[in-house]
RNA sequence: GCGCCCGUAGCUCAGUUGGAUAGAGCAUCCGCCUUCUAAGCGGAUGGCCGCAGGUUCGAAUCCUGCCGGGCGUGCCA
């Protein structure tokens, strides 16, 4: 069910049968105003206008067959043209109710399942993760919860860096150290420092640079000890990032992980194809693709360099091989790839390209989704104080830390065992909300002050709004799961409520189209504040309420639970019973 | 130089793809707990939507030109 469709499609007829030529469709959204109905049709005036008609009769000859007998208690034409509907109590309250006794929220609503590839995340194996991470992995596997929830098919690919000349120097310095007697485990406890002390015996020892070269021959050679060396520490690596992601509460596995490495047999595959195909031609000793469908002013074509002098391939090349990888093999019908905004060029060309040697059909929709970045209160990137990179472990540990200290200022009277659970699923929560409710494509301020203030828009608020709605069936000893009942709108607080709440479905439907969690994030914090006037005006429990009142309320109340929980678990946010 | 993105209240951000009088939160000020969690609710103050043109019934949104900021622009990913 999604009224706006539903609403669309009655209007859309309406004006077929009022002879307006089928070019012309409805634009049905939900009204900004108070006032101006619950949802609002403007389709008459563009029609009127290339009709060259008056708008308001053209509006009034729709209103004639625009059937909303069930639907709408009133239907109005306003201002320059617009068709106002108003949507009846008693649809709602029927629809509310079928919400409240059927098992689900509206998941698998999709009428065309897809297959679609995700390609998030995506860290450097070399280091440890760090807050650049953050919204390519978050962003992404609120994308993959969403998509599943409507019905569709997930492939989620953790295009991991796990290849390439750093390795030769890394393996190189493991070796080393290994013989010092150290295992692997102790040895890569702080990436960081062994990248950088390998990098420092790479740029000052002869003998160990050159034997880091020779182990990168090695290892895409297929050498065994080599092999067996980047084995360890790659497995030690994505051990850090798989701690990441639980803590992140993130989807990603070991079984998603498909890197770099993987592609290494298609590279020269790869490019043989593209030469055969005439794209691929020599210049400056580099294979490069010049693709005139992104030249510049001049007429400059755009150049894509897919094997570089000396043999070597480059990031182009491992996603092509990426593409075709998830196009042939995987059967992709959509792909998804969010990463930073900087790659939009990358991105471009590499589409481009892969559609020119038809490694991708027409018919799979390519995707990247770019996004900013998280900026300090200076404006510039986010960085510690001394200037270095944050680490995400240190900065989701952080996060917990300042959730305890609030939670025990607080709401003292808290368990031990629920003080550490509430602080963990609000710190983590507050950094993700944080993030995902801001505009995907912009930069955006990182502060602790307001993501923890726990105020306005933020993951605790809508928490909390849960957490009231679990007491209340607490202290009424209903199970609000197996609660069943009639819904009865009477306040208006009620009514704007029940309508809010039937529009999840619409809203999932915005998110995965144009991959934009901050729609969904806008959404539940319009649910929980409408939730929040419902609760100051409508006594549930109180002596005075009917039994009928009292239920319908209760109804209202669980459906509003069930949304705000189910919408956070999309965003990868949890949520409990007491804060 | 060229390309992409951004500029909305003192601050942080929305704005349903061109719709009616541009909205929230924070901050500031005024109210509301013997009553289901006050981590809450109600109200007030606060705007030349960077600037200037253009397109039309109608522009924060679209087109052009400026101003200001970020990023990218052939062998890192």
């Amino acid at each position: 069910m999604n009224i706006r469709e539903l609403l669309n499609d009655k209007v859309h007829q309406a004006m077929q049968a009022a002879g307006i030529p089928a070019e012309f469709s409805a634009h049905v959204a939900p009204s900004k105003k108070a006032g101006f109905g619950d949802y609002q049709a403007n389709g008459a005036m563009g029609a009127a206008k290339a009709m060259k008609t008056n708008p308001r009769e053209l509006a009034q000859t729709i209103l004639e067959h625009l059937d909303l007998d069930e639907i709408a208690s009133q239907v109005e034409i306003a201002g320059p043209g617009f068709i106002n509907i108003h949507l009846s109590d008693t649809w709602l309250s029927r629809q509310t109710a079928s919400v409240l006794n059927a098992p689900h929220l509206g998941q698998a609503t999709t009428d065309a399942p897809q297959t679609v590839v995700v390609d998030y995340s995506s860290p450097n194996l070399a280091k440890e993760m760090h807050v650049g991470h953050l919204r390519s992995t978050i962003i992404g596997d609120a994308l993959v919860r969403a998509l599943e929830f409507q019905g569709h098919k997930v492939i989620r690919q953790n295009h991991v860096g796990d290849w390439g000349t750093q390795f030769g120097m890394l393996i190189a310095e493991l070796e080393d150290q290994l013989e010092d007697g150290e295992g692997a485990e102790f040895a890569l406890k702080d990436l960081e420092t062994f990248y950088q002390k390998s990098k420092k015996h790479f740029d000052k020892d002869e003998e160990f640079a050159n034997r880091a070269r020779d182990y990168v021959v090695k290892l895409q050679s297929g050498d065994e000890r080599v092999l067996a060396l980047w084995e360890q520490f790659k497995k030690v690596s994505l051990q850090h990032s798989n701690e990441i992601y639980e803590q992140l509460n993130v989807t990603l596995t070991d079984a998603d992980v498909r890197g770099e490495s993987a592609y290494n047999d298609d590279l020269p595959k790869v490019v043989n194809e593209l030469q055969k195909q005439g794209l691929a031609v020599e210049d400056q000793g580099a294979q490069v693709v010049f693709l005139e469908e992104l030249a510049d002013k001049e007429g400059n074509p755009s150049p894509v360099i897919i094997q570089k002098q000396g043999g070597g391939y480059l990031y182009a090349t491992s996603d092509l091989a990426a593409l075709r990888y998830r196009t042939q093999a995987l059967q992709a019908d959509r792909i998804l790839y969010f990463i930073d905004a900087r790659q939009s060029l990358h991105m471009q060309q590499v589409f481009t390209l892969a559609r020119k040697a038809r490694f991708v059909p027409e018919s799979v929709s390519l995707e990247h989704h770019p996004f900013g970045t998280m900026m300090g209160a200076d404006g510039k990137p986010f960085k510690t104080r001394s200037g270095g990179t944050v680490k995400l472990a240190e900065l989701l540990d952080e996060a917990v830390e300042r959730a305890a200290a609030l939670i025990a200022e607080k709401d003292p009277a808290l368990s031990e065992e629920e003080k550490v659970e509430v602080a963990q699923k609000v710190g983590i929560g507050a950094v993700k909300y944080a993030d995902l409710s801001k505009t995907r494509t912009n930069d955006y301020i990182f502060n602790w002050d307001s993501m923890l203030s726990f105020e306005g828009n933020t993951a605790p608020y809508l928490q909390y709004a849960y957490t009231r709605i679990q007491s209340i069936f607490r202290r009424a000893g209903v199970d609000p799961v197996a609660l069943q009942s009639d819904i009865v709108i009477a306040a208006e607080q009620e009514k704007a409520l029940a309508l809010k709440l039937l529009q999840l479905p619409e809203v999932l439907e915005q998110v995965t189209r144009e991959a934009l969690p901050h729609v969904l994030c806008s959404y539940l914090y319009d649910v929980a504040s409408l939730f929040m006037r419902f609760y100051e005006v409508c006594p549930i429990l109180k002596d005075d309420v009917d039994e009928a009142t009292r239920n319908s309320r209760l109804g209202i109340s669980r459906v509003t639970a069930q949304t705000l929980q189910t919408g956070l678990a999309l965003l990868g946010i949890e949520t409990m019973e007491k804060m």
